[in-house]
DNA sequence: GTGAAAGCGCTAACAC
DNA sequence: GTGTTAGCGCTTTCAC
């Protein structure tokens, strides 16, 4: 093609690489026979251009291999294509919480189909201020809040000069406020106990995530209003703070009290992991003497030695979902405050 | 300073921040009373800047509150101050694996200390090129290869043209032309083993890792080294593939084959913490009847069930180191092809 | 439907 | 030590 050029016009350095150049748009356009700007629309994805010009274009950028620059673009766009997942600092056990993992891979998996980049930020606790400064600073065309403590304010304050999600509700009020992607909280508390309901338990204990978390309160209440449909009586609770060592804490505590039970429902599988442990240690057999459930169906429900029956909360699909919302809030869409992701009771061995 | 401005020149704007116009480095510039060039020597550190308008211009941009804009700053000087982490798409469980989220965390924050930003990168197996595309349309200035699959050979090509650094060796050879951050496996292995022997083992059998990996075949080859240093002679082997599964499979096939083994070295802890489960439902006591260790202080390592005797390859050092790495050879520096990252015995129950 | 011209906010020679 | 002058590569009015 264009072998045989002519003296005359025609550049024949639009058509080959000088070795180690970065092809720039311009000379996409050169050698697509267009203008630059024509060349920007094709690239955009504007309509108002003809098939011919557009598959020219087209054609170049293959040949090229050209690759827009991405600071040139978005410093002419204002805008970033960055969105940041913001991360607390210091729970050296958040990263390796399959929980992270896993939310993470839905959400860049997601993002990947669009021209976003996911930067992933780490709140210092340090300097508080670094993050918001960079949030602030028009570096991110928005951000994903992936914490649930008491920071959380400064975020909620930060959500009104930028578009924000968390993912679960941030403690404090203001739901007015805020975006928010989560399970219901409540109604998946509630599945797993009316399981052990259903399958002929009297009397459920509970042993609950951390009551400074709405995911704690909730799951709570969810076990509630689980019991009090089934027509029973509350059995006991211990508080447990979603950390693995206080499931097994608070399965001790509940032995120990003395009081009967022979169901538990626990506010997590991570919890439950150790709180079967506990109860193992002490002679009851699960499900035979304690029917267990629980909620996340991650590596601490699927474990080897029982597979737990949980409330799985499609955490991957949960990550995907935050980034959708987030993407409609940039792009000025309206978007209902809170979308709930889908939960369900999953089977295993312990209820 | 300049408090009284009289009538004539100076800009008052320049000191009250419009209302949700974000201030320019010329604002500031024009607030300090120096040129934007030598407000963006303070910006970036030049020497060569009298500490009089060193001091204003810091002044000016704490009171006009001023963040640099990425993007324009990134095309001026043509570096983008991001590098990317690439993953593997597909194993789901690559994500939800501890090791994915305390690498990422050490990276992270070993990153957060610079003007670097992260950005994670899901490699797409169905369009492998539009990762290559990215990294080599000069978005990034530089990438962390978090995989250790077939894909590896197109990164290695890739360090030809950005600097890369691998987190652990990829398989294929070329030693000569790629940068590698990891633990020394056959010293770690010799020494988890060794550990067997010191301890009266006589009999030490292994599970190994994907003797397609490097990571697999290096841990094999520790593990005969200490068995020879030790003057045993070497157990049954069977292969795992570093999988949860792998491990009990192995086991119960090391059982079936009726070899006897005192002592089991498995290549990973996700392995042992099946593995070990095989044996126990073999009516097989850990540590009594068969001393395990393993590799990788992680969460099946530390599970409440037991304290594996294991090396802590400390994987979120790991991340930071490979960093700083990448950092060292983006900023033009001689680094060595291989940086080995400490590796240690910790004792637990296991043996 | 297409192009010309004007920047986006910053860094980097190059003079002074 | 400091300012002047050009761009970096792209999007985007605004005419045509």
């Amino acid at each position: 093609m264009v072998i045989e050029v002519s003296d005359s016009a025609a550049a024949p350095e639009a058509f080959v690489l000088p070795e180690g150049v970065t092809p720039t748009l311009d000379m996409v356009a050169a050698a697509a026979g267009v203008s630059r700007t024509t060349a920007s629309r094709v690239i955009n994805g504007s309509s108002h251009v003809t098939t011919a010009a557009s598959d020219a274009v087209n054609a170049a950028i293959d040949r090229l291999h050209y690759v827009p620059n991405r600071a040139a673009r978005n410093l002419a766009s204002k805008r970033t294509q960055l969105i940041a997942v913001v991360v607390p600092e210091h729970t050296s056990d958040f990263f390796a919480d399959p929980y992270f993992g896993t939310f993470i891979q839905g959400a860049a998996l997601r993002l990947s189909s669009t021209d976003y980049t996911l930067t992933l930020l780490v709140a210092s606790e340090a300097d508080p201020d670094k993050t918001r400064r960079f949030l602030m600073g028009g570096n991110v065309d928005g951000a994903l809040i992936l914490s649930h403590h008491s920071g959380d304010r400064d975020y909620v304050r930060l959500a009104k000069s930028l578009p924000v999600v968390f993912a679960g509700k941030p403690l404090v009020g203001e739901e007015e406020s805020q975006y928010v992607v989560d399970i219901d909280n409540v109604a998946a508390a509630r599945e797993a106990t009316a399981h052990l309901a259903a399958t002929g338990r009297s009397t459920i204990a509970t042993i609950t995530g951390s009551l400074e978390m709405s995911a704690g309160r909730e799951r709570l209440e969810g076990w509630h209003q689980a019991i009090a449909a089934a027509g029973l009586e509350p059995g006991p609770v211990e508080e447990g703070d979603f950390s693995l060592e206080s499931g097994g804490a608070a399965a001790e505590r509940l032995i120990a009290s003395g009081a009967p039970f022979d169901a538990l429902f626990v506010a997590s599988a991570k919890m439950a992991f150790t709180a079967i442990g506990a109860l193992k240690r002490h002679g009851l057999r699960v499900p035979e003497d304690v029917a267990v459930t629980t909620i996340d169906n991650d590596f601490y429900a699927r474990n080897p030695d029982m597979r737990l029956t949980t409330v799985d909360q499609h955490t991957a699909l949960k990550g995907a979902t935050i980034v959708e919302v987030l993407m409609r809030l940039i792009s000025g869409e309206t978007v209902e405050r809170m979308t709930v992701v889908p939960s369900e009771l999953v089977l295993g061995d312990s209820a």
